[in-house]
RNA sequence: UCCUCCUUAGCUCAGCAGGUAGAGCAUGCGGCUGUUAACCGCAGGGUCGUCCGUUCGAGCCGGACAGGGGGAGCCA
């Protein structure tokens, strides 16, 4: 009977004496003279089982002690419980089938690796603990978002990934075309973008927001989860080119709406792993980041602070730290300041509302002093923003004259406007950078390492 | 893009007051009746990131470039 790793230790009483075949690559090989150890993991589950071959039960002792690292093979055996072991069971083998014999130079270690070195071998990297378990929760995580938004009668809409809008205000896009740029570089002509695949200039998409509102007016409740693409030249452990974004909009709300589904999706994405990633969360837990699992607690058990940036100012201003960045009432935060507010005084998430509007996106809604828009940013302990959202200007007037305002031409967002024009209602929406969710639930410290081929300015490989 | 640090065997690292290289793991061979980062023995493996300079002599000092880490800005 061929059965998974994983449901042995879901469980292993209901398998006790029974014959059982597992498949999976090799992590390790301990052999002595009539009798070795294999540690097999078949990719059903972070823990690996235990096989025990013999020198006179199995056909070809020989050649299974001398496989090397990460060859692949059958074996079919009696389970044993092994209760005073470390591990609970494991696999007595009367036959291991050769699937595939792995090369002498296997590049993984039984050894610890920098994440820096697994990088140059993105390929094989999910073969290791950490990140087979990073991107297990990657898997889980989505689900969960999925099925948050899914139990509460949000529609999931694809927004498209090429898009003509360029300036959706996001920071640099990544052309698409198809003409041919060898040509064209050699030429003092301007470009006919008439000629373009499309008739007209496009872009990989920034945002899905402004598409999404669209929807957000037939179905009240929607979400966008996809790709998303930015041309920066930033390089840091929090950045990348390709990353992936989860936007939710909803009809009829207001910032105080979006601020309560914002923190109940979190702490309901929280949960949902660390039940069903009990392994990889504890891994984490003990070798990436000592002390997650009291930092997670503090975000699902903790009522989240609210603040707005103006009294924000005020408490930075009279803390008396002595900031790289003064402070002043108009600056935009920094990482230090966010980290101040969140890590020192309010010890928890905390939403900070109501920015200037100098400093924020043209669709956010103006408030009646016309000097702040109501955007939160919810600022968590060790990362600072992880969430950006906004109650939108649902007033056409107000928003063409923040379009002009801000150096936009209105015609360009017609579709957009028209939002606003036929049957206009106030709503709310925020933006969760994926990744950085996973690095916040993982502990993992760099963006490169939650991606599974990471695109960052100067590399695109694999 | 800016600041800062790093670049020695396949991997992780050591090296000294400037005198032409070492360990562990990995690999190969051998040994071992319960291992679990197994253990013991032997062996192979390096133009010390690249180029230029200082010096009788440079892995070690200086410069440029390349690649990487961390911090900042931008943001998700």
């Amino acid at each position: 009977m061929k059965i998974s790793v994983q449901r042995l230790y879901d469980s292993p009483n209901d398998y006790k004496d029974m014959i059982v075949t597992v498949e999976g690559w090799v992590r390790t090989i301990r052999s002595s003279k009539d009798f070795g150890f294999i540690e097999l993991n078949d990719g059903t589950c972070f823990k690996n089982i235990q096989i025990v071959f013999e020198n006179n039960v199995v056909n070809n002792y020989a050649e299974v002690e001398k496989l090397p690292v990460a060859s692949s093979i059958s074996v079919t055996g009696k389970i044993i419980l092994t209760p005073d072991a470390k591990q609970p069971f494991e696999i007595k083998a009367e036959d291991i089938e050769i699937c595939g014999v792995s090369a002498s130079d296997y590049p993984l270690q039984k050894k610890r690796h920098s994440f820096e070195y697994l990088r140059t071998v993105a390929h094989l990297r999910p073969r290791t603990n950490t990140f087979f378990a990073v991107f297990k929760v990657r898997s889980v995580l989505a689900q969960a978002i999925h099925t948050f938004f899914q139990d509460r009668g949000f529609v999931y809409v694809h927004t498209p990934i090429i898009t003509a809008s360029d300036c959706e205000g996001a920071g640099e896009m990544f052309q698409v075309t198809t003409l041919d740029l060898d040509r064209i570089a050699g030429s003092k002509e301007k470009v006919d973008y008439s000629k373009d695949f499309f008739g007209k200039q496009t872009n990989l998409t920034v945002s899905g927001q402004l598409s999404v509102e669209t929807y957000c007016m037939a179905f009240r409740n929607v979400y966008t989860f996809g790709p998303t693409f930015r041309a920066e030249n930033s390089n840091t452990p929090r950045h990348a080119s390709e990353f992936w974004m989860i936007e939710p909009e909803m009809a009829f709300a207001d910032l105080d709406d979006d601020m309560s589904m914002a923190e109940q999706m979190i702490k309901y994405i929280i949960n949902y792993v660390m039940e069903r990633c009990p392994d990889e969360m504890e891994f984490f837990n003990k070798f990436i980041e000592p002390g997650l699992f009291d930092k997670l607690k503090v975000v699902t058990d903790s009522k989240f602070d609210h603040v707005t940036y103006t009294d924000a100012i005020k408490i930075l201003k009279e803390s008396k730290v002595l900031f790289e960045n003064p402070v002043e009432w108009g600056c935009d935060l920094q990482t230090e300041h966010e980290r101040y507010l969140t890590e020192k005084h309010f010890k928890k998430p905390v939403f900070v509302t109501d920015y200037p509007k100098a400093i924020k996106a043209f669709y956010m809604k103006v408030n009646d002093d016309n000097k702040t828009v109501r955007a939160m940013d919810l600022l968590v302990p060790q990362v600072g923003e992880i969430i950006g959202g906004s109650q939108r200007e649902e007033r056409h007037d107000v928003l063409v004259a923040r379009m002009i305002e801000m150096g936009l031409a209105p015609e360009d967002y017609w579709w957009y406007l028209d939002t606003r024009k036929y049957g206009t209602v106030k709503h709310a929406g925020f933006g969760l950078g994926f990744e950085r969710m996973i690095m916040y639930m993982t502990g993992m410290s760099n963006i490169r390492d939650v991606i599974p081929f990471p695109r960052v300015p100067k590399h695109a490989e694999f």
